[in-house]
DNA sequence: CGTATTGTACTAGTGTTATAGTACAAGCAG
DNA sequence: CTGCTTGTACTATAACACTAGTACAATACG
């Protein structure tokens, strides 16, 4: 479900936390849900379950997600992120233009990301 | 000259190293240019020159650079990367996630930035 | 009630990352 | 040769990431 990659340099709890707040912010997450206890996702990724324990314990600070204790972890319902910025459109320009320039390391053409962005809209 | 993030959870060794290949990749460094000295990078980044060291030799014995000692560090003639592009797939992953996280953090949701990337492909 | 499941907390230990400082080796220019 | 610059090597230290294991707290359910 979500992925993270113990080979890389990213430190495991960032990539988690980037991968959770993605699968929400693609409606793959949509408020209300349930996610994975941190035992079994601890199993599924193959990851101390501390970590997981830690990560989710972060994203509940920052109002993202809502633990229960004896029921489980899930998504806000107002997990509304926090209101425009005045940089607003700067910052996705800065944002586009790095993404992009990464990709082209990589050889991908814009193209492609759009392609593997529309994947990812659907899941 | 290379962009390095000390805040970020990503070693500031992957990130210089990274960026070094870009920089090669790009064309912004050609083959035969001299890198910036081990001391004077490591000022300039507000990085220990250890950690500069480091992703040099690393760099040279994998053949992207090579280093002359008195004189300097270059970028190999001969440095055409046989692009090992196994992971193609999962660093495009990686990135795409990184990138609709950090949009997210923003609020900008998925279709936003699929329209902003298309105005990128008219450019 | 009792039991299982969930999140939480804590300790201890290991490996990695980065820093700081020092010293050495190799090349160049005077 | 002398002096400077370059890369290299080494030790020591601190902080962080991750693992392992254990124990506890709160909730659901039969």
């Amino acid at each position: 479900m979500f992925n993270v990659d113990s080979k890389s340099p990213t430190p495991i709890y960032a990539q988690l936390d980037r991968s959770i707040r993605a699968a929400i912010a693609t409606g793959q997450l949509e408020p209300g849900a349930q996610l994975p206890t941190v035992r079994q996702l601890a199993v599924d990724l193959a990851v101390n379950a501390n970590t997981v324990a830690r990560v989710y314990a972060q994203l509940e600070r920052d109002g993202i997600l809502e633990t229960r204790r004896g029921v489980g972890t899930f998504v806000r319902e107002s997990s509304s992120p926090p209101a425009a910025l005045a940089h607003r459109e700067r910052e996705l320009r800065a944002l586009i233009q790095h993404f992009v320039g990464d990709a082209a390391l990589l050889g991908f053409t814009l193209a492609e990301l759009i392609t593997q962005l529309r994947n990812e809209e659907k899941k």
